[in-house]
DNA sequence: GATGGCGCAA
DNA sequence: ATGTGTGCGCCATC
């Protein structure tokens, strides 16, 4: 029992960056319905387990429950008189519930983000939930104790439980006590608290990873050290900034805007001088002792003070005067550089934000060599590009090191590589063990790790350990992965210091306005049959190939084209990849085509006004810019993978020029065989996008598509050809393997925030025979696209 | 500079 | 108890 729920953990919704404890067994969802029903509540997250922890019983967290499971915490909370001006609600087990339509919403939505984890992000109510992590990320951003319990109370309608003020007490004064730094090439741990450091070498497992010279038990070093405090980025004009108290809300608390304002400040740090105590790591068990320290509530920071290192040579880098950052790039850097020096921890920014923008702008801030690394050769070139693009740095500074662009290192000062050039382990070629040799004997001021959700990967860690640098900056855009090593961020990179809010930087304009939809298409039934009848691996090939899918897409192709849409079509699996491509006469790219043909597809899809649509196995999935298309199609996709969802959906997010405002500029749509598994797989990539508030339509049928003319498989007798061609293609390598059923992806959702509802029943109207459901929660009703609107 | 083997990632 | 299918980066060879 405990095994298999410890599996199922894997799929769970919630994102495991915030978990502290990876093997905490998740309730089954029978589970849960078994203790709602008896007025117990269970506690799915971290958060909860460690409240209740703290608070020595379940007091703090118990609340009656009805029989869905719906929680009532009114015994424990008590509403305040001017509750209807405060936007929040703080519940016992840690989930703070936002009013996105409050006035102070915005100023809610900023601390809340430093402090708690954003779940679910719909229209009305935001939520989100304190956690260990999030609230180390709030300590090591600028916020104490007092601040955070203060503030949250102010914005809250409702006092705040007593369990909660003791959980961010617990989290919070223990953290930031002690630091990890490199000197002279050699990593420190070192506090000002002396009795800190003392707890943490009783234990077993740290006083390990102490370096001790021939076995002796040193006493600690002290040192003494004087506080700084430095100004970093100018700060620019920020639109949101803190004393625009929005029109006509005269009833909202004078308070909340106060503290902001106290809150935004810089903070101070005293000019006392305070002793140190250090001891040094073995630098093969750094990330050992970063994983124990964090396990015992007291995570290093990795500060870098790069004002005062004298010891590196500075960097002649800056950003070119035309450079202009947008806010939220800013905003995500002074959360990084809030207090003058360079803080390890890793910014979400959605894909097309500008991502390598900031990570230029953090190079050029610290002026420290910088090594920057990426997943692929094309990832590199484009960090390259982007350094000449945006800062005074040219090519004799810049050092590529891939295996086929290598760069003499000498007298270069970023470096641009890829995790499988550091995390390599067998043999390397001459010139790249001289290169290595160098770049180890380095004490390299920043590093930058694009695509930072790899990392937890066996191979590319070991870049950490590699690579010796005095902070280091994690950029993605999805801050998820299938298995349960997200977490491990917080202790292999840092915090996380920013994260973007999609919708919020589509209402700005900075990214394309999207329109989601899943297309429901029905499997015919001779290839149903088949479907139910082979058991192999194989059966995926009949709900891709699925004739009614080819028809959909065909369809959705012409009806773009029509519209002078750029269109890209999206297949996982080649077979299926290159029989519509051909059919519908349209170029393709995948794994064999070589770079010179992608880019001569690429540059006629972009400029050549014949070519408009392209299909791309996942080889587009990373790296291959495609700032043309606005129309995305899925036909077939990797599994339940909600990176890869997110991570396509990316391709089109590129904000269009002369777009207006309020019009939906892109498209994406899933095309899912009806009674396969792709359903659930869909259901399950979908939920990233939906926390981050997009809404999913469901389109069970395409009007019109019944009267365009020259659809393929039209006839029975096409469809018997197509049926008959895949299946012979099954049977090439099928070796008639029985495989045990698929993996089990509930499509009610384990503990998940959002459920696919059916639209009011009055919205299964319409003349036609058309029918739409919506998932979660349709932003932009009133300007549906025309072709949304021939379905109504 | 094209090609193939190997190992790895999601 | 683990899975395939696909693509990519590294290196070595011709």
């Amino acid at each position: 029992m405990g095994k298999k729920k410890v599996k199922k953990r894997k799929y769970e919704e919630d994102d495991s960056y915030i978990n502290v404890e990876q093997n905490y067994p998740v309730d089954d969802d029978d589970d849960d319905f078994e203790e709602s029903r008896s007025g117990v509540v269970s506690l799915p997250a971290a958060a909860g387990r460690d409240l209740d922890r703290i608070s020595g019983s379940s007091a703090g967290t118990d609340a009656i429950c009805d029989q869905f499971g719906a929680k009532d915490y009114r015994s424990q909370m008590t509403m305040k008189k001017d509750h209807a001006c405060r936007p929040l609600y703080v519940a016992p087990d840690g989930h703070i519930f936002l009013e996105s339509f409050s006035p102070v919403y915005k100023h809610a939505r900023d601390f809340l983000i430093a402090i708690s984890e954003p779940i679910c992000r719909p229209k009305f109510i935001h939520e989100f939930r304190l956690t260990p992590y999030s609230l180390y990320a709030a300590v090591s951003v600028g916020l104490d104790t007092d601040d955070i319990i203060e503030y949250l109370s102010r914005l809250s309608k409702t006092t705040i439980p007593d369990g909660i003020i003791e959980f961010i007490k617990l989290c919070t004064q223990s953290y930031g006590k002690v630091k990890l730094v490199l000197k002279h090439n050699r990593y420190y741990v070192e506090s000002t608290h002396v009795s800190v450091m003392q707890t943490l070498l009783k234990d077993g497992e740290i006083a390990k990873c102490r370096k001790t010279d021939s076995g002796v038990e040193d006493p600690l070093s002290v040192s003494t050290v004087v506080g700084e405090n430095v100004l970093q980025l100018n700060k620019g004009d920020l639109p949101d900034g803190s004393n625009s108290n929005p029109d006509g809300d005269a009833e909202v608390p004078k308070d909340i805007y106060d503290f902001y304002e106290h809150l935004d400040k810089e903070d101070d740090k005293s000019t006392e001088e305070m002793k140190v105590v250090s001891f040094e790591v073995l630098q093969e068990q750094v990330e050992t002792l970063q994983k124990r320290c964090i396990q015992m509530e007291y995570p290093l920071l990795a500060e870098y003070d790069f004002r005062n290192d004298t010891i590196n040579p500075d960097l002649k880098i800056d950003l070119k005067p035309t450079t202009v950052l947008r806010p939220y790039q800013e905003k995500s850097l002074r959360k990084m550089f809030g207090n003058g020096r360079a803080r390890s921890g890793v910014i979400v920014l959605p894909c097309g934000a500008g991502k390598t923008l900031v990570g230029v702008t953090a190079a050029c801030t610290v002026r420290k060599r910088c090594m920057v690394l990426c997943t692929s050769g094309v990832a590199v070139e484009q960090w390259r590009s982007q350094f000449k693009m945006w800062s005074t740095a040219d090519d004799s500074m810049i050092c590529r090191f891939t295996s086929d662009a290598k760069d003499r290192p000498h007298g270069c000062s970023i470096a641009i590589s890829t995790y499988s050039m550091m995390g390599h382990t067998t043999k390397r070629a001459y010139e790249s063990e001289k290169v290595m040799e160098w770049i180890r004997s380095q004490e390299w001021g920043l590093m930058i790790l694009d695509e930072v959700h790899t990392i937890p990967a066996k191979q590319f860690r070991r870049v950490l350990t590699v690579v010796q640098s005095h902070c280091k900056l994690g950029l993605t855009a999805t801050l998820v992965r299938e298995d349960d090593k997200i977490s491990d961020l917080n202790f292999l990179i840092g915090p996380k210091l920013y994260e973007a809010n999609w919708m919020e930087l589509q209402d700005g304009g900075y990214i394309a306005r999207v329109q989601c939809a899943e297309v429901w298409c029905p499997m015919t039934p001779e290839f149903y049959r088949e479907y139910l009848a082979i058991k192999s691996r194989k059966r995926m090939l009949l709900y891709v190939m699925n004739p009614n899918k080819f028809r959909a897409c065909q369809f959705l192709v012409r009806f773009h084209e029509q519209r002078n849409d750029k269109i890209v079509v999206f297949s996982d699996n080649v077979f299926a990849l290159k029989e519509y491509a051909i059919r519908m006469g349209k170029p393709y790219i995948y794994g064999p085509t070589t770079q010179g043909e992608r880019l001569q597809i690429l540059q006629n899809f972009m400029h050549n006004p014949k070519v408009n649509t392209i299909f791309i196995s996942k080889v587009g999935d990373n790296s291959i810019d495609l700032p043309a298309a606005n129309v995305l199609i899925q036909v077939s996709s990797h599994g339940g993978s909600r990176r890869q969802e997110a991570q396509r959906l990316g391709r089109i997010l590129r904000a269009k020029k002369g777009s207006l405002v309020e019009e939906y500029n892109a498209f994406f749509y899933s095309l899912v065989s009806q009674d396969t598994v792709e359903v659930a797989f869909s259901t399950k990539r979908q939920r990233f996008l939906v926390n981050q508030g997009y809404a999913f339509k469901a389109i069970t049928k395409l009007t019109g598509m019944d009267d365009e003319p020259n659809l393929a498989f039209h006839t029975k007798a096409e469809q018997h050809q197509l049926l008959q061609k895949v299946l012979a293609a099954s049977d090439i390598d099928a070796e008639e393997e029985l495989v045990p059923g698929e993996a089990n992806y509930s499509s009610r959702g384990s503990s998940s925030t959002y459920t696919k509802r059916k639209g009011a029943m009055s919205s299964l109207s319409g003349a036609d025979d058309s029918v739409y459901m919506e998932y979660s929660n349709s932003k932009h009703k009133n300007n549906i696209h025309d072709l949304f609107k021939r379905f109504r």
